[in-house]
DNA sequence: AGTGTAAGCGGACTTTCCCCCGCTTAATAT
DNA sequence: ATATTAAGCGGGGGAAAGTCCGCTTACACT
């Protein structure tokens, strides 16, 4: 009998459970390697060998190094979305959309500060403001509050786009740079001001 | 080029001969190679052995692999800061600030997109060098030109670093995309549209 | 259960980045 | 001119990222 050519959207195939197992197990083996020895020592031969697994397959798994970091982040991100999607207002449903985008900004500064060592480590190897898939969440969430504001003639998709870089700027450039410990909060903190001066300044009327 | 070094306080001591001429050496080598075999084939190995110096000669000019990009274009980077600087306004001086700062979005996304290989490439990099000094210049002129317009209680460190990345966010995006070819002026039109309609609303008085 | 097959696995191999450190040389002082 | 010295130079080498491909195995369909 021939197979069906086309698998349904959706439904390629289900994850075979030796990869899952193998995925969870390097994430985990990743977070221990990161609280026991820091960044610089987690490599991609030694992440294999303390895992247990082959290193082809922690790239298949990954792809690259800074991979495996914003697969960390994502696990996190994770919770976090929830609560932005489902929680409490002003966060979550339930406040006017001004209010959603300020807390959304200063809820996403305390996430990035608090997860500043990964953050850090998954910008380390690429691209300096869009970083990869978890931008790809704050940017939709934002141009989501964005349509429920009025806004004359914006360009949504761009000005969501300029919204998020300008979000993250100052606490990339913050992690970017070398020595960051104690002033962590100040910059937290003065990102999220920043971030609500800003867009009461794009979203109020002439 | 000639080094951007600051001449002014105490220059410990002039640059050698032989530095100034194997940078020069270096970055023409490696503009031939980029024209000629692409991105990838610029190794540090193989512009070392074409330039006929050592590897690490190549390394103590520019640090890291992304230091030759960004070396290259700051090079470009000239030009183009002195007609911000001194060209005709409303790029240059004479125009009110914020004519100004529209334009210098404009005139910067067209940069941005006509080295679009060479930016491509820098952001691949890997690792940060000294600095993402391309953007520290913009955002200086940026910081300059909103100090001349009235923004009540605005942190104006904070605005340039977020207008900077606002500006650069939806082309480094375009960017980081692979196979970009035919709709690069339609990005950076749109971005120039996007970039205009944000500082407006910033600007603008309630 | 048996079987076909696509996906997963592993680890040797290649590439290339970056560091190191003894030797050389240009700039300056005597 | 000669001596001094700090900066520059070179290329070997360690280390880690990323690739390749034959072997293995879980899953789906009889």
């Amino acid at each position: 009998m021939d197979r069906p050519v086309l698998p349904l959207l959706g439904s390629p195939r289900a994850a075979r459970a030796d990869a899952v197992r193998n995925r969870r197990q390097l994430l985990a083996t990743a977070r221990e390697m990161l609280a026991e020895q820091g960044v610089a020592r987690l490599t991609m031969d030694a992440l294999a060998e303390r895992a247990g697994l082959g290193k082809g397959t922690v790239y298949r798994r990954f792809g690259t190094r800074a991979g495996i970091f914003q697969a960390l982040i994502e696990d996190d991100e994770h919770a976090f979305q929830e609560r932005v999607l489902s929680g409490p207002p002003p966060l979550g449903p339930g406040a006017p959309a001004l209010d959603r985008l300020i807390a959304y900004g200063r809820a996403r500064a305390a996430f990035l500060i608090e997860h500043r060592e990964i953050v850090r480590a998954a910008i380390d190897g690429r691209r300096p403001v869009p970083a990869g898939t978890e931008m790809r969440l704050s940017q939709m969430h934002i141009r989501m509050l964005l349509t429920q504001i009025p806004l004359d003639g914006a360009d949504l998709d761009i000005l969501a786009v300029q919204l998020t870089a300008a979000l993250e700027a100052p606490l990339l450039l913050y992690l970017s740079a070398a020595d960051f410990t104690d002033d962590a909060l100040h910059t937290q903190e003065r990102t999220a001001r920043g971030w609500q001066d800003l867009v009461q300044r794009v979203c109020r009327r002439p």
